[in-house]
DNA sequence: ATCTATTGATAAAC
DNA sequence: TGTTTATCAATAGAT
């Protein structure tokens, strides 16, 4: 491509073979940016020119260590020393914990509980009730200390209110599901009841046990 | 160059980029081969395609190490230097999330509850409320499929049954000292000065919903 | 994978 | 080096 056909072997010509490397150092970056864009590549190049300079090129988002560490990982190849396997060792290490808390949260939010067994559900039963406990002091401890200081902005105590009245009947509820589980399991009826409690908003509706106290302003 | 012109831009279709992602990777090689013989030059080229598929390329009588560590030679160490840089930036974030992993846990599970707000309080309250409904529908499930296949085993089916009277007693009891609250809060609305719900242990005065179901066994 | 119309890259000249 | 231009090379789209 050219005023005329080269053939592919060393230029003798110093000048030339100068010349020629910058403009096909630029070309071959140019196609590896392009290749990258348009193929959603990540691609890495080193070039020494025959004087030892270096030059080279990485796709954005990526750094030249990157590549040629995943390089290492695919090619099993050791581009590293040892100080480095040590680094890759703490970033498995790190991250297996990671996943193990990734799947404790997910049982404590009620999720991926299908290959547990009772026993285990049991426990994580138990630290539910356990958090929940907890969190209810320290609910009633902020109750009290904005009452006491007086300065519960109007939203919040509104809103804490509101909440622990919720609270208060999603036991209630939860209660009565369980009910039906104590007296043999009567699955139909326990659906009923979920979906008639889930249908009810958030209203309060529970009957207080100082009923003269309920109606004020 | 080809039958139209082509945006510098991903290609959308996954056929075309594939194929594109072919004859382009060839055409790079090539032109690393062409550039390290007419000019005399040492390259390396390291590419992954979108799939994560590895394909390289270096100058004959070299190896990729050899050109790296030339690379590493040359700009200084960069490569060292940025190695570990990137590693111990990727070990920084995951300890980071392990950290917020943590935090979230041990939210959950009702520690170190102090600094957090009434509104973040209502937001663990939430997710708890939701893991125990998941896991109540999972261990009932447990319950059905144990009892129809009735291959529950002794020791299991008892720990389950004596977890779920107690869970129920839990919700009673808890369900019973909410509504404590709640009347002390309705309370406060009228009389401020008779404070019923400052002085409320943490204790369970209540009347249950189902004094029935009380006592069981 | 193979074929070709086209665009793209670049050798040589300036 | 940068620009120009005549050529050859790479390749997009079709088969």
């Amino acid at each position: 491509m050219g005023r005329g056909k080269i053939e592919i072997k060393r230029i003798e010509n110093s000048t030339n073979r100068q010349v020629t490397f910058s403009k096909r150092r630029a070309g071959l970056v140019k196609k590896a940016r392009e290749i990258g864009v348009l193929c959603d590549a990540e691609v890495g190049v080193v070039i020494f020119s025959s004087g030892g300079k270096l030059y080279d090129y990485c796709s954005p988002r990526t750094s030249l260590s990157r590549i040629l560490e995943k390089y290492q990982t695919n090619s099993g190849k050791i581009l590293w020393d040892e100080k480095h396997k040590s680094l890759s060792a703490e970033i498995d290490r790190v991250k297996k914990e990671n996943d193990n808390m990734q799947i404790e949260l997910r049982h404590l939010k009620g999720e991926d509980l299908n290959s547990l067994q009772p026993r285990e559900l049991i426990a994580i039963e138990e630290a539910l009730q356990n958090g929940q406990t907890n969190l209810r002091d320290k609910q009633m401890e902020h109750w009290r200390m904005h009452k006491r200081t007086g300065k519960m902005l109007e939203d919040e105590h509104n809103q804490l209110s509101y909440r622990m009245a919720y609270q208060h009947q999603q036991d209630v509820e939860l209660s009565g599901g369980m009910r039906e589980l104590d007296i043999g399991y009567h699955q139909h009826q326990v659906q009923q009841d979920r979906d008639f409690t889930s249908q009810m908003p958030f209203t309060f509706r529970v009957q207080p046990s100082h009923p003269n106290l309920q109606e004020d302003e």
